[in-house]
DNA sequence: AACCAAACCACATCATCATGCGGTTGTTTG
DNA sequence: CAAACAACCGCATGATGATGTGGTTTGGTT
């Protein structure tokens, strides 16, 4: 069996001792690194003796110095190929999407128990991300309908069409693909462009590409 | 304690039962109503006698019929206040994003296991969010830098060209945009798609809109 | 000095798109 | 039943886009 390597950067003591602990209690599990700040963890994997010392890291967010949120691309950019978990208390929209969008992986509250954050290094190491559930809200949240968005003005005909022109095919692909005539395409695109009031492909591919259709 | 009513559109027999009987054998629970297809269910639900029948839908997409992607707006617009489960085998980006984009809260495969579902169920009552792991691993992977993105492979002139397109201009309009003449930007669009292999318009603009640029 | 890449321009040709007009079916609805 | 509408098809014309070949100027490298 192969271990789980974890790194851990978090600067509470308290918390950081009853993570290694707990966590490293686990036979399958080995804490490799474990550092109070950004600065100091990216010290020690700079040798780079060792190609990468561990699989996952548990990220704080409210560190001294660099912040976690700061940190996320610097370690990235030395360890690409390792999970970032986010392990923090702060669950606004703004650092969560922040981490996710700098190459965080999963986001876990403070809240949650010990066990469940062992859980979740399983689940995390086979592949999957394990997200809180009042964060999984906000994330899901963010692709929800936002504006309510002008669904009904194109017929499912026109939609398919529409489809098309997004996947990037010609009036000949997109009737080939549909089984009719050309003409019968650019008769869609006509009716499409007065009822999305707008007169070119490129505007249709825009509004379908930031869900406004 | 108050009852957490459930509704269930699911076309196979045997997963219909083993997820009424699992589910609603549980005191908390009750299974309130069960389609086979997002049709019957809207019919059921049509009498409005009472304001709603359930909290949380457990929703296949498989369904005979109007697809249960499909479904979830018709379904949203007759009872908004109620979370929209995804329950289903397709694991691809293309059904998962459109599930959340239509207003689902979450995504869980079939291959869970029924007690898991059931914590799910708790969660999601909750105010929060379940999604599979291997779910949530492909959402938050549409938040990362997608690709190491080819950022130096456009000069700066290349890349107001490219804005411009991004803009809707035509070559004309860039030209004027930029003082320069048609045949320039002609010119700098060929260089353009060379570098970024690629032979049209619409392939720049959705590289670019999707951060690729 | 020789070289190269980026930016600039021109001309040419064929494909694709935008848009107009006209027409046939079939279904839904007042 | 008639009106309305979606979907289907055809034809025609001008605009825009894709791609090629050829050229100049300028600023930075070797």
């Amino acid at each position: 069996m192969e271990f789980i390597h974890i790194a851990l950067i978090e600067d509470d003591p308290v918390i950081r001792e009853s993570l290694t602990t707990y966590l490293g209690a686990h036979p399958a599990i080995e804490i490799s690194v474990v550092a109070d700040s950004v600065e100091q963890f990216l010290e020690q994997v700079q040798p780079a003796s060792r190609p990468l010392q561990a699989d996952l890291l548990l990220l704080d967010i409210g560190l001294p110095g660099m912040t976690g949120l700061e940190g996320i691309r610097h370690i990235r950019q030395k360890c690409p190929d390792m999970d970032i978990v986010m392990l923090t208390t702060f669950e606004d929209d703004d650092k969560i999407f922040k981490a996710l969008c700098s190459g965080a992986c999963s986001y876990i509250t403070k809240r949650t128990p010990l066990n469940t954050i062992q859980e979740a290094v399983f689940t995390i190491h086979r592949g999957g991300s394990y997200m809180s559930p009042s964060i999984a809200r906000k994330v899901v949240q963010h692709f929800m309908p936002k504006a309510p968005k002008a669904d009904d003005v194109l017929s499912p005909r026109q939609q398919q069409i529409v489809q098309g022109l997004v996947d990037g095919l010609s009036y000949k692909m997109i009737a080939d693909k549909l089984s009719i005539s050309i003409d019968t395409v650019r008769d869609h695109i006509k009716h499409i462009y007065r009822a999305l009031e707008v007169n070119s492909k490129v505007e249709v591919i825009r509004l379908s590409l930031d869900g406004k259709i």
